[in-house]
Parts: structure tokens; sequence; C-alpha cells
DNA sequence: GTTTGAATGAGAATCTTTCGCATTTAGACC
DNA sequence: GGTCTAAATGCGAAAGATTCTCATTCAAAC
């Protein structure tokens, strides 16, 4: 459906692109999906994709801007489909829950010590770990 | 040499253990390193401890407080010696160096998130990444 | 010094991600 | 619509990081 997306970030509009970024843009509550996470969802709801192309086409997606990458978990990555506006991430360590904030004054400070250590900024990865509300009741 | 250490957190002085915790000790400039970092450089130095213990010793190090695993490589975790003070970390994506930093305001910005979203905050991760001084010369 | 449970080393195994290559396909051109 | 061609796919193999298994060794308690 979203072929002119794909187009205009350069991608041929071939099937398995097309499947997996809506996909993506239907994948409401859970938006942060390991690669492994949106093959086995895929493959449940009846659209076959390899799990090769699962990871090429969520680089390529990545590369064309359309989604993010996550390392919170350490070892393996999660992607979200971008929505244009950067956010940061709280993370429950019991549940795995993700809640998404945006600081102002973190993002300013962020640049300020780049800044003061002579680096010209790029890119930053802020997770802040905790438990929470539901999980601390138990 | 630092047995005493060792026992203090709990862990048999062996031989491995021991020689792992010098050697953390008296890294200093790269100050992060992975396992397989102190693996090698270990053996370069004469000192022969098998890479799963690497892993296993390190791993048991972090547990116990005396090292710190950072994941700002995304596919593999660095670990540097705890000096008590936390702090964070800017790097740089063409020459991999890093620096540290400390800043309150952040630091207190991220407590004030972690309540208003009924979080009990345990821990944090910020990476700023950019290109150092001398990368942007080149 | 002896005993014994814990720690080690070596390699196998696992997990995530990437690669290689034969086959298929999107999009350009007729 | 039919042809063509480079790009994309799917599969299994391969890679890199980390963990596991298990026989052997060792720390430290007695
Ligand atoms: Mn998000
Ligand atoms: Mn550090
Ligand atoms: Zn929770
Ligand atoms: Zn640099």
């Amino acid at each position: 459906m979203e072929s002119s997306d794909l187009k205009k970030a350069g991608l041929k509009a071939t099937l398995p692109r097309i499947k997996i970024l809506n996909f993506l843009e239907s994948s409401g509550r859970d938006r942060h999906m390991s690669a492994e996470d949106v093959y086995k969802a895929m493959l449940e709801s009846g659209e076959e994709v390899g799990l090769a192309t699962v990871y090429r086409v969520l680089t390529q997606f990545e590369s064309a801007g359309l989604v993010t990458r996550h390392n919170f978990e350490g070892d393996h990555s999660v992607f979200e489909l971008n929505d244009g506006e950067h956010h940061d991430h709280i993370l429950c360590v019991k549940c795995g829950r993700v809640e998404e904030f945006v600081d102002e004054v973190i993002e300013q400070r962020q640049h300020a010590i780049a800044k003061e250590n002579g680096f010209a900024m790029t890119d930053h990865a802020l997770y802040i770990y905790g438990v929470c509300g539901d999980c601390q009741k138990k």
C-alpha cells in the first residue's frame, strides 16, 4: 500500500518490503520489535518472508530513515517505525515494558557536552532502566 | 595481589581471577575492553587464561560490582574497572575514542523522568556519538 | 596433608546476524 | 502486454559473540 513511501526512500517497492512496512505500521502497542519478532509475527499472520530478508530490509529501512534501531537489550537490536520525532526510552527490567519520553533539558546538555569535548555530535542513546509501577506492586 | 578485593566481593581468590583483576587495574588508557580484548592482551603478556573463563570472570566481576559493562558498540559488551564514581561516555564513530563525563543536570532529570513514569530507577545508559576533534580535521 | 565443592579449560553448542549464490521479480523499454 | 536486466529474495552455510558441558584442577577448610 505504502509503496510510495518506499520509492520516496529510494527503495524498490518489492513485496517483502511492502509487507514488512505495512506490518510495522500496524503494530500499535508493541512498536519495538527485533528482527526475529517481526519474522515470527509475520509468519503467524500468514505473510511469509525469509529471515535474512527481514534483517536486510530492516537495515535498509534504518539507512533510509524509515525505522530506528535500538540496542537497549544488549544482545540484539530492536527496531521501531520512525515517526519523525526523536524520543528516548525508559524500560522495565522485570516485564520489559517500554515507555517513551523527550526531555529538552537533557537534549541540550548532550549537545553542550559534545561541544565541551570537541565532538561533532551525530547521535545519542539514552536508556533508563527500572521497575515499572505494576511490577513494583508484585 | 588484590586477593583481598576478591574475597571482599565474595569470590574465591583463584589465579585467573587475580590475573584478570590485576590486568584491568594496570590498563590505564584503554579502560574499556571487550572480553576478547582482555583475553588477547593477556595472551600477549604471557598470562594464559581460557576465553570462557574471561567471559565468566568478567560477568562475575560485574555482579560483584567490581566492573561495569557497557554496550555502546551494539554487538558486544565492553567492561571497565569500577572506580566508584559513576560516569557516562561520548564516543567517536570514526576512531573509537572514548571520553568520560558526568553531568549532574542530566542525572537529576533522569531520576525525575523515572518518577514521572512511575518507575523505580535502577540504572541508566547514556552514550553520545559523534566525531572527535582529531577526526574532524581529517 | 587430605578432602571436596567450586573453578577452570577446551571444545561443542547456541544465538544473532551476515554471506553466497541460484532463482525470482520490479520496473524500464518496446 | 511481453522482454529484459539489474536488483532483491530465500535458503542454507558461515560468522562472530557468548554460553554450556564436562573432565580435570585447585582453593580453602579441616
Ligand atoms: Mn520508541
Ligand atoms: Mn568509562
Ligand atoms: Zn514492569
Ligand atoms: Zn575520532
